[in-house]
DNA sequence: CTTTTATATGACATAATTGTTACACGCTAT
DNA sequence: ATAGCGTGTAACAATTATGTCATATAAAAG
């Protein structure tokens, strides 16, 4: 899970935090906790999690208040919210929604629908745009299809290669270190060696055959480009 | 009823969403909901609803401009559209008209009628041939008999597979995640594992046999693509 | 022409993803 | 009730992808 999405769970009692974060890490999500609304809000300003799980009934300010005010925010509004509540207390279901809370789940709730209905929201909180083909010389790669033609013949890649061979030709002319790629192509947060990189370029090359290897140039000292112009 | 509605709701109020959607699932139709007009053009350009209900109040974008957007738009443009609009806007009901939109209800309005309506429009618009068989290579699948042939031999798949090889053999040559396809074929609102989907493709490949079963395609990394092209 | 440094390549072990089968549960009709 | 069907899950097998080496080549530097 390359991509894990961080979560933090509000809820003034601690072993049901314990619980659902053990659940949720199982399922390889980054959990965070925190106890009431108050240090809830601070932490999700600073730290911007993929989504929150929130309890209902807390001391002080109630979940319901903090929905409302992260959806005000404009930084905070768009990280869904899933709400937690007591068996009963089914009135407040609409008062939630209004909140614009995501979804709800009654306690006592087993983990699996926990993780089921966070992954349901997290999928549909993230609309995928329509993306457009890009090409160059005979070589297409099409997003939406998920497919690479050379010459209108399928070239197969790996799902690593079809990312780099995706950024490349949406980020033509231009140098990258294999830093850059790594952050880019694999995403920030993970810890591979850069000759990696070099591997994959490789790999990618050998896939794009004799016909168009050339895009693929690598800048001595530097990293790679790619480049329609034979440098 | 396996041949289910896919319809589109969109409303800035998620109690009145919620409200509709429930009618139309005890009428067997599956819904989705989004709760702003940028969103709900990007599902729609996405997922190919067979109806959309839209409201005509809503921040940022009224309804009827997403109604002319769509209208202009040739992949969107027969879809369906019943708006929804608060009592005393009668006047408006012209301008709707005007952008294409199909009927018009005023709210507030009892389920029932909903449903009623929306039949009757989905009756008459049938919108560009989902009520049409489909075939590719020698499949054929007709939505209105119900049956898929195989070079005219019967196939006979259970509801879900049904479902399944319409919605691919409808919107061919596109990569769907796991995800996008439980949204799609079994509905927003269920929470089942992303792992069932497999299962279902492999049920839905096997009964399509050696003849045609190379037309579902897994995509690593990614899920499934249902297409002619060999790849 | 060496030496040094950087990149290319092929091979592997391991990890991740997908395919396949079996099974249990809930429905429906008998 | 009982039998049959359709579904969703779990468990295991098969396949494919990934990261890291070790080594070969190639390009600059001396």
């Amino acid at each position: 899970m390359s991509t894990s999405k961080q979560v933090l769970i509000v809820d003034d009692e601690a072993p049901i935090r314990e619980m659902i974060a053990v659940a949720l890490e199982m399922a390889g999500y980054q959990c965070s906790e925190a106890d009431n609304a108050q240090t809830a809000h601070a932490m999700i300003v600073d730290r911007q999690p993929d989504m929150i799980l929130l309890d209902w009934m807390m001391p002080n300010m109630s979940g319901i208040e903090l929905a409302r005010r992260l959806r005000k925010d404009e930084t905070t509004a768009a990280i869904p919210i899933i709400m937690l509540t007591a068996k009963g207390e089914e009135e407040n279901k609409v008062k939630g929604l209004e909140a614009g809370v995501d979804d709800y789940i009654t306690k006592p709730f087993s983990p699996r629908e926990l993780v089921a209905r966070l992954k349901a929201v997290l999928r549909r909180a993230t609309p995928k745009g329509v993306e457009d083909p890009v090409a160059v010389d005979g070589l297409m790669l099409d997003p939406v299809s998920h497919r690479v033609t050379s010459n209108d013949k399928p070239i197969d890649l790996g799902p690593t290669e079809f990312r780099l061979l995706q950024f490349f030709m949406t980020h033509q002319d231009r140098a990258y270190s294999r830093g850059q790629l790594l952050d880019m192509v694999w995403g920030g947060n993970v810890y591979v060696e850069e000759r990696t990189v070099d591997v994959h370029i490789r790999r990618l090359r050998k896939a794009l055959g004799k016909q168009h290897d050339y895009l693929v140039q690598t800048v001595r000292g530097t990293g790679y480009r790619f480049s329609a112009q034979i440098a």
